[in-house]
DNA sequence: TCACATCGGGG
DNA sequence: GTGTACGATGTGA
C-alpha cells in the first residue's frame, strides 16, 4: 500500500515505543502507519579507556539500557572516525533523564533528537514523503482511522500529493466587558465551518449555542455551548480533515476552543487519535498540535511569506487584496455588535451567521485557491520536517535534512545549546556589502546579480563544519579571506556542500521540467518544488550562524558573508578597471552600473558580456545580467527606485521597481501614498523634476483649499490597550477619549481608530477627529499639518536628491496659497503677530518633537533640526527662528 | 549607529 | 513531548 505521510507520533505499549504514521492514499483514505521495532537511542562521546567503567555505571543505575561501542564522527572541525558509546533504551520519554545522568561521564549527543524525527531520519522517511507499506491491518481503540501493523516501511518517490481534506473553522464569541473574549470568562457562541470537498453536500456549517429560530440545513442549533462544541468534534471524526486552518487560529480559536472543552469537561480528541489536542503557549504564539492532521494558520503563513507584503495582516486585508472579497462589514463597536445581533432574532441575526460563514469562506479559499500550502509540501518532502513543522521556522527544516545527512555518513548531530546567552553574544556576524550609493537621479543602469551567492560559496570554498580545518592539520585546504581553513573536496566533501549541490541541481531540473510540462497539477508542484528549494539554499547558510543552531560556527558563518564581500568588492574592482563603467551602487549580491548606453538591447548585451568575465575570474560563481533600469533614483543604501525593464518571452517588460522607499505605510493617509508614487511615476517615467514638483504643489494648494477628500486624509491607529495606561499623548489615543466622552457607552479599546487632524487651537494630539463628526459638523482639517507632517517628509527626500530643496518646493506655493488659506479663515491678525502671541509649542521640522518652550540654540536638541513655532495649528502661524 | 521595547491578530 | 521556538518596526541611549 502506498502511503504518503501526513503527521508522525509514537505511544508507548508496555514500556516500548510504537511509531505511529498518520498518512493518506492516492484514493483519499486515511490510514495509520504503526511500526514496533524502534528504539530511542543517543550517543555519547567519552575518553575511551573509561568506556568499561562508564558503561559499568550506566548500567548501574538503568539496567535496562543496552550500550553499544560504534564508530562514529564528530561533526564539528574535520575529524576523524573514532569510538563513542551508543545508549540504547527503551521508552523515548526517559531519555532526557539518561541524558543528563550520563553528562558526567562526557557529552551526549544526538540526545534530545524528537523520537518520530529519530524514527524518520533512520528510515530515510520524509514529511509529505510516500512510503510504500507491507503489513497487516488491525483492530486498535486508541486510532479513529484503519491501522496497519508495518512488516516493512520503503520510502518511494512520487511526486504527486494525495488528496487532501481542508477544514476552515472561525469562532465568534461574546464578552460582558470591553475587551477581546478569554476562555476563563466568555463563551463561544458561534462555530463555523467550511470544507473542501463539501461535507455531505454541504460547502460550510454553522454551529450555534442556542436554538435559533433560522431555519437552514447547514445551521446546527444546539442548546448550550457545550452541546455545540460535543457537535463539532462529531463532525470533525465524520469528515475526518487532514487541514485545519483559520487566521489566527493558533493565537485564537484553537487556544479558545481547547480552554473551553476542558472547562466544559469534553475530551479534546481532536485529532486521529486517542490523544487530546493541545496549543501550547510560548513566548507570544501558540504551538498546535492536533494528532494526525495540520494547523494551519492564514495569518501566521502570510506574516512571514517574504514575497508578500500586506499593509495590515488581518483576515480583511489580504483576502480584499488576495481575493478581491473582504469580511462582512460590522460598522461601530465590534463588541456591542456580536452581541446585539446574538440577540436579535431577524436580520441581525442573520448577519452575525453570514459574518461567520464568511470568515471561514474566506480562509478557505486563502488556502486551496491560493495554492498556499504547495510550497510547504515541497519543503516537506525535500527536507524531510513534517508538514506541521514545515509551516514553522526556518531552522528546524535544515535541522531534520542535516540530521538525516548526518546519519548516513555516520556523523553525529551535537545538541541543541542549552544556553544561548554565550551564542548570542558570540554572534557578530559581519553582514553583507553595501556601498556607499551615488545619490541621485541616474538615467540608464544596468543591474548585475550574482546567482545563488552564498551557496555558491559555500560549494566552491566546500564550506560545512566537517571540512572547517581548526586544529593545525596538515592535509590540502582553502583559506577564506577570513582565515578560516576547509579541506578540499578530495580530502572530505562537506555535507552542507553536497546538499546544496543536491539542492541546486534539483531546481535546475525542475525549472527545466516546468518549462515543457503541459499537466497542471505537474507544473504546480514543479513551480513550488523550485521555490522550496531556491528558499531552502538560500537559508542554509544561515544556519551556521543562527544561536539556537546544533552547529553554531560563527567563523563559517562570518567566513561565508566575508567571502560575498570578498566577492563584490572585487567585482567593482574588475569592471572599473575593465570596462568604461562606473558602479553607482552594490548590495549584497547585486552591482548597479552607469556606462553610456541608450538602448534596451544594448544594455543587455553589455550587461551579459561583464557578467561571463567576472563569473570566469571570481571562484566560479556565476554573475548574470538581471534588468536595466531606464531611469533610476537612489536616496540611500537599500533605498531606491527604478523604471526597471526584464525581457519576457523576448519582449521588454517595464515596471516601477521600489526598494525601501515605502509608498503605503499604516500611518500615512492614501493622499500621502498616491502623491509618492505618482511623483516617483513622473520622476522615472517622464524625467521631468519640474513636472513633479509642480504636482505636488498642486496637491498642497488642493490641500490648503480644503478640496482633497478626507477620505484621503484618514490616519488610522490601532487603541491597544486601556486608554490610562498610554503615557505620552497621541492622537488616536487622545480621540478615543474624545468619542467615549461624547458617547459613555462606547468603547473603542481594541479598535483601530481612523482619524483626521483638524483646525485648532490645541496641541496636535488634541485635534485628531472623527472623519464623520468632521463632515456632519462641517469642521475644517489642519492642511498645515497635512502638508508639513504627512505630504513632505517622504516626498522631500526624493525631490532633495534630485537638486529640488524642501523650501523651493513650498516656495510656489507660499505666494500663491498661504494667503489664499489665511483669506480661508477668520483673518484676525497679521500671521506674524498671531504666532508671537498664541504659539502654544515649537516643533521640530525634521523630527517632528514638539516641546513647550523654544530651545536657546534654535535647533532640535533631538536632531538639530530646525525649529518651528507651531501656533493654533494653521498654515501661515508657523514661522522658522531665526538664528 | 546599535541595542531594547513593543506590537501584531483574534472577538 | 528525546520539547520550551517570532519578526518587523519603532524608540531610546
Amino acid at each position: 500500500m502506498e502511503v504518503q505521510i501526513l503527521d508522525c507520533d509514537y505511544i508507548v505499549v508496555n514500556n516500548k515505543p510504537i511509531v505511529r504514521i498518520f498518512g493518506k492514499t492516492m484514493e483519499g483514505k486515511t490510514v495509520c502507519v504503526c511500526h514496533q521495532d524502534f528504539l530511542p537511542y543517543f550517543y555519547l562521546y567519552g575518553e575511551e579507556k573509561k568506556f568499561p567503567m562508564i558503561m559499568r555505571d550506566i548500567h548501574d543505575e538503568y539496567p535496562n539500557l543496552v550500550i553499544e561501542i560504534v564508530e562514529r564522527i564528530l561533526p564539528i572541525g574535520y575529524q576523524k572516525p573514532l569510538k563513542v558509546l551508543k545508549i540504547i533504551g527503551d521508552n523515548p520519554a526517559k531519555t532526557p533523564d539518561i541524558r543528563e545522568f550520563v553528562k558526567k561521564f562526557g557529552t551526549p549527543y544526538e540526545a534530545d533528537i524528537l523520537f518520530k524525527y529519530r524514527f524518520m531520519a533512520d528510515n530515510n522517511l520524509k514529511g509529505m514523503g510516500w512510503i510504500d507499506v507491507d503489513g497487516n491491518f488491525r483492530k486498535t481503540s486508541v486510532v479513529k482511522c484503519s491501522a496497519i501493523d508495518a512488516k516493512s516501511i520503503k520510502p518511494i518517490e512520487k511526486m504527486k500529493n494525495a488528496p487532501l481534506r481542508y477544514l476552515s473553522l472561525d469562532i465568534e464569541c461574546i464578552t460582558k466587558e470591553e475587551r477581546i473574549p478569554t476562555p476563563e470568562k466568555d463563551n463561544i457562541i458561534v462555530v463555523s465551518l467550511a470544507f473542501s470537498p463539501e461535507y455531505k453536500g454541504k460547502k460550510s456549517v454553522i454551529l450555534l449555542a442556542k436554538h435559533a429560530r433560522v431555519k437552514m440545513d447547514d445551521i446546527i442549533s444546539s442548546s448550550d455551548e457545550k452541546e455545540m462544541l460535543e457537535k463539532l468534534k462529531e463532525i470533525l471524526d465524520d469528515y475526518d480533515p487532514d487541514i485545519i486552518c483559520g487566521h489566527n487560529i493558533n493565537g485564537f480559536d484553537l487556544p479558545f476552543i481547547l480552554k473551553r472543552m476542558e472547562v466544559l469537561k469534553i475530551p479534546r480528541d481532536l485529532g486521529r487519535s486517542e490523544k487530546g489536542a493541545y496549543a501550547r503557549k510560548l513566548q507570544h504564539s501558540y504551538m498546535p498540535s492536533i494528532s494526525g492532521r495540520i494547523v494551519v494558520d492564514t495569518f501566521e503563513i502570510y506574516k512571514r511569506d517574504p514575497w508578500v507584503k500586506f499593509k495590515r495582516y488581518d483576515l480583511n486585508t489580504i483576502s480584499e487584496q488576495m481575493l478581491g472579497v473582504g469580511k462582512i462589514d460590522l460598522e461601530g463597536n465590534y463588541i456591542t455588535q456580536i452581541r446585539e445581533m446574538w440577540n436579535d432574532n431577524g436580520e441581525g441575526f442573520e448577519k452575525l451567521i453570514n459574518y461567520a460563514r464568511r470568515d471561514a469562506e474566506l480562509v478557505l479559499r486563502l488556502v486551496e485557491e491560493k495554492n498556499l500550502l504547495d510550497k510547504f509540501f515541497e519543503i516537506s518532502k525535500i527536507s524531510g520536517v513534517l508538514l506541521q513543522d514545515s509551516l514553522g521556522g526556518q531552522s528546524q527544516r535544515h535541522e531534520v535534512r542535516l540530521l538525516n545527512e548526518f546519519y548516513k555518513r555516520k556523523f553525529i548531530m551535537p545538541c541543541k545549546p542549552k544556553d544561548i546567552t554565550q551564542n548570542i553574544r558570540d554572534h557578530k556576524l559581519k553582514g553583507a556589502l553595501v556601498l556607499e550609493p551615488e545619490v541621485g537621479f541616474h538615467g540608464l543602469i544596468i543591474c548585475l546579480d550574482f546567482t545563488s551567492m552564498y551557496p555558491s560559496l559555500i560549494r566552491a570554498f566546500n564550506i560545512c563544519t566537517t571540512t572547517f580545518l581548526n586544529n593545525g592539520d596538515d592535509v590540502e585546504n582553502m583559506t577564506t579571506p577570513y582565515g578560516t581553513k576547509y579541506v578540499k573536496p578530495s580530502v572530505r566533501k562537506g555535507v552542507i556542500p553536497q546538499v546544496l549541490d543536491e539542492y541546486m541541481k534539483k531546481r535546475a531540473e525542475a525549472k527545466k521540467q516546468y518549462k515543457t510540462e503541459t499537466d497542471n497539477e505537474t507544473r504546480r508542484i514543479l513551480r513550488a518544488k523550485q521555490l522550496a528549494l531556491k528558499d531552502l539554499a538560500n537559508s542554509l547558510y544561515g544556519y551556521t550562524g543562527y544561536a539556537r543552531s546544533r552547529l553554531f560556527v560563527m567563523n563559517i558563518a562570518n567566513s561565508i558573508t566575508s567571502l560575498g564581500r570578498d566577492a563584490i568588492t572585487q567585482t567593482r574592482q574588475l569592471i572599473e578597471e575593465n570596462y568604461p563603467v562606473k558602479v553607482i551602487y552594490a548590495d549584497t549580491d547585486s552591482v548597479f552600473l552607469k556606462s553610456d548606453i541608450k538602448d534596451l538591447d544594448e544594455s543587455r548585451e553589455f550587461g551579459a558580456e561583464i557578467s561571463s568575465f567576472i563569473s570566469s575570474k571570481l571562484y566560479g560563481l556565476d554573475l548574470k545580467f538581471e534588468k536595466t533600469y531606464k531611469s533610476f533614483l537612489i536616496l540611500a543604501k537599500k533605498r531606491y527606485a527604478g523604471w526597471a525593464f526584464e525581457k519576457e518571452n523576448g519582449k521588454w517588460v517595464g515596471k516601477i521597481d521600489m526598494k525601501g522607499i515605502e509608498t503605503v505605510r499604516r500611518d500615512w493617509c492614501e493622499l500621502v501614498s498616491s502623491t509618492s508614487f505618482d511623483v516617483l511615476n513622473i520622476i522615472l517615467k517622464e524625467n521631468d523634476i519640474k513636472k513633479a514638483s509642480k504636482y505636488v504643489r498642486k496637491i498642497i494648494d488642493d490641500l490648503a483649499k480644503g478640496k482633497i477628500d478626507l477620505d484621503r486624509l484618514k490616519i488610522t491607529k490601532g487603541v491597544t490597550k486601556s486608554l490610562e495606561s498610554y503615557d505620552g499623548i497621541q492622537p488616536h489615543v487622545e480621540l478615543a477619549k474624545k468619542i467615549m466622552k461624547r458617547d459613555k457607552t462606547k468603547s473603542l479599546v481594541g479598535q483601530r481608530l481612523e482619524y483626521v487632524i483638524i483646525r485648532g487651537n490645541q496641541l496636535l494630539s488634541k485635534r485628531a477627529e472623527d472623519p464623520d463628526y468632521v463632515k456632519q459638523n462641517n469642521l475644517k482639517i489642519d492642511s498645515h499639518y497635512y502638508i508639513y507632517n504627512q505630504l513632505l517628509p517622504p516626498l522631500e527626500r526624493i525631490f532633495e536628491v534630485c537638486g529640488v530643496s524642501s523650501s523651493e518646493l513650498i516656495e510656489g506655493v507660499r505666494q500663491k496659497s498661504l494667503l489664499d488659506i489665511l483669506n480661508g479663515q477668520k483673518a484676525e491678525m497679521s500671521p506674524e503677530k498671531t504666532v508671537l502671541k498664541t504659539f502654544e509649542s515649537v516643533v521640530c521640522k525634521d523630527c517632528d518633537w514638539t516641546f513647550r518652550r523654544p530651545t536657546l540654540t534654535g535647533k532640535c536638541p533631538k536632531c538639530s533640526g530646525t525649529l518651528y513655532f507651531s501656533s493654533n495649528g494653521s498654515i501661515g502661524k508657523t514661522v522658522e527662528i531665526s538664528k
